[in-house]
DNA sequence: TCTGGGGTCCTAGGACCC
DNA sequence: TCTGGGGTCCTAGGACCC
């Protein structure tokens, strides 16, 4: 095991054999909180916390002087105050934190053709032919380190082992700004010790459960037979996840993933009764997924209408259309019916969401697989641009329809189309 | 002063088909 | 003529991850 922390200097000096430790796993320290102190220098050395400052939001980020006082990630931003009132409290801009990450992600690029990213502040490389121009997993590391802090004044730590799951771990094991490697031998002697909240899969649920059954560390996992594990966990998860105990890992880093669906959602910053104000969310949630889907090529078959309640109780209900979509009426026009038909008009509402799924090709849609509206998709893009210049509420598809299109027809479909300007919103 | 928003994967039951 | 088995699709919910 080798650690080198942020001077360069090997905290294990002997030359560590890292020939196996061939997938590096790069993690940003405490990302969104570093951006936001790059505009703010003079916040440095102080508790920071991203946060939309509003009653119900969530901790964004945090800097290590704040997680000093337990603040951590996703904790509700009312307990993170209680816990460090001296706080400073930043808005999020994500828009920042896209260009940092494309920058990162370019100098990943720049070291291997191999890299995963893993939203928007990690990726896996697998750096097993960087060998000949760089140097080994080690070496490629190191150089990745110096670019990233060159290039963006940011700081990462990167773990290098021979399977995902375990760069993974060593990067964690690593930060902040370290590299930690685990060869390919020294996997279970890292492994076995670590507590069992730190398996991939493992969360509060299943970590509370396995703690009562007197599992409490990964090598106890590897010590419990699989068909004790299945009994509950389920098979998947038995397997996998003892599979990971022993180092077993079969998952290779992947350029690409695709999509498999895109939503929205929005949580209320007071639950809401008026039905008129959740279809009005819906319409804008419903719009904003098609805006996505049509960026990206892709149509959506099922629709998806997410309720959370006043008592946080949530539900899904979806349907599977005919032909799938990307127009934001044909998205609203399912929730707002699925909505309608729960006949639950009195209850309190905290969050709606709106997701398409089972996403189709735009391309094999043309193939005759699916009928789509190719007027009503230019319309509504037409709509989202003239929308983003000058504001919502300047266009509307069906007058831009009817410039090159007159009144001669209705947009086909398996229902009668109706003027979106008509469209019952209260 | 308790719980965001973007996702993925798994499970389980029922319908339906062969 | 009381009841199999496999496969796929659809739906709902839940755990988990960043």
């Amino acid at each position: 095991m080798s650690k080198q922390d942020g001077s360069g200097r090997q905290t294990t000096a002997s030359g560590v054999d890292d020939s196996t430790a061939t997938i590096l796993h790069v993690d940003m320290d405490a990302f969104f909180a570093s951006v936001e102190l790059l505009e703010r220098p003079d916040l440095r050395g102080r508790p920071v916390i991203v946060a939309h400052d509003s009653p119900r939001s969530v901790v964004t980020a945090a800097t290590y002087e704040a997680r000093r006082f337990g603040v951590n990630s996703a904790m509700p931003l009312a307990i993170a105050k209680r816990r460090c009132p001296q706080a400073v409290i930043l808005e999020p801009h994500f828009d920042r934190y896209v260009h940092y990450s494309r920058i990162v992600m370019g100098l990943c690029d720049g070291v291997t053709p191999t890299v995963e990213r893993l939203g928007i502040d990690e990726a896996f490389l697998d750096v097993s032919g960087a060998g000949k121009l760089i140097g080994g997993p080690v070496a490629v590391a190191t150089l990745l380190r110096e670019r990233v802090l060159a290039e963006t004044g940011l700081v990462c730590s990167v773990g290098a082992a021979s399977t995902k799951f375990v760069a993974k771990l060593a990067s964690s094991r690593a930060k902040p700004d370290g590299l930690l490697v685990i060869p390919a031998e020294g996997t279970l002697d890292f492994l076995h010790p670590l507590p069992i909240g730190q398996l991939w899969g493992v969360g509060g649920k299943t970590e509370e459960s396995l703690v009562n059954r007197g599992i409490r560390t990964i090598g106890d996992l590897a010590q419990t037979p699989v068909d004790t594990l299945e009994q509950f966990l389920g098979p998947a998860a038995a397997t996998r996840m003892h599979d990971l105990s022993w180092g077993i890992d079969p998952r290779t880093v992947q350029t690409r993933a695709e999509e498999k669906s895109v939503g929205h959602e929005l949580t209320f910053e007071v639950d809401v009764t008026d039905p008129a104000v959740i279809r009005r969310e819906l319409l804008r949630l419903s719009g904003m997924v098609a805006a996505r889907l049509r960026r990206a090529g892709l149509l959506g078959r099922t629709v998806v209408l997410k309720l959370r309640f006043g008592d946080f109780t949530t539900i899904t209900r979806s349907r599977t259309l005919n032909e799938p979509t990307d127009l934001g009426r044909r998205i609203f026009e399912e929730v707002s019916a699925i909505h309608a038909a729960l006949g639950r008009d009195t209850a309190a509402i905290r969050l709606v969401g709106v997701r398409a799924e089972q996403l189709v090709d735009e391309a094999s849609a043309q193939l005759g697989l699916w009928d789509t509206d190719e007027s009503w998709r230019e319309a509504e893009d037409v709509m989202d641009s003239v929308s983003a210049r000058f504001g919502s509420g300047s266009v509307t598809p069906a007058a831009l329809i009817g410039k090159h299109r007159g009144r001669e027809s209705a947009p086909r479909g398996e229902s009668p189309k109706r003027d979106p300007r008509q469209l019952p919103i209260d």
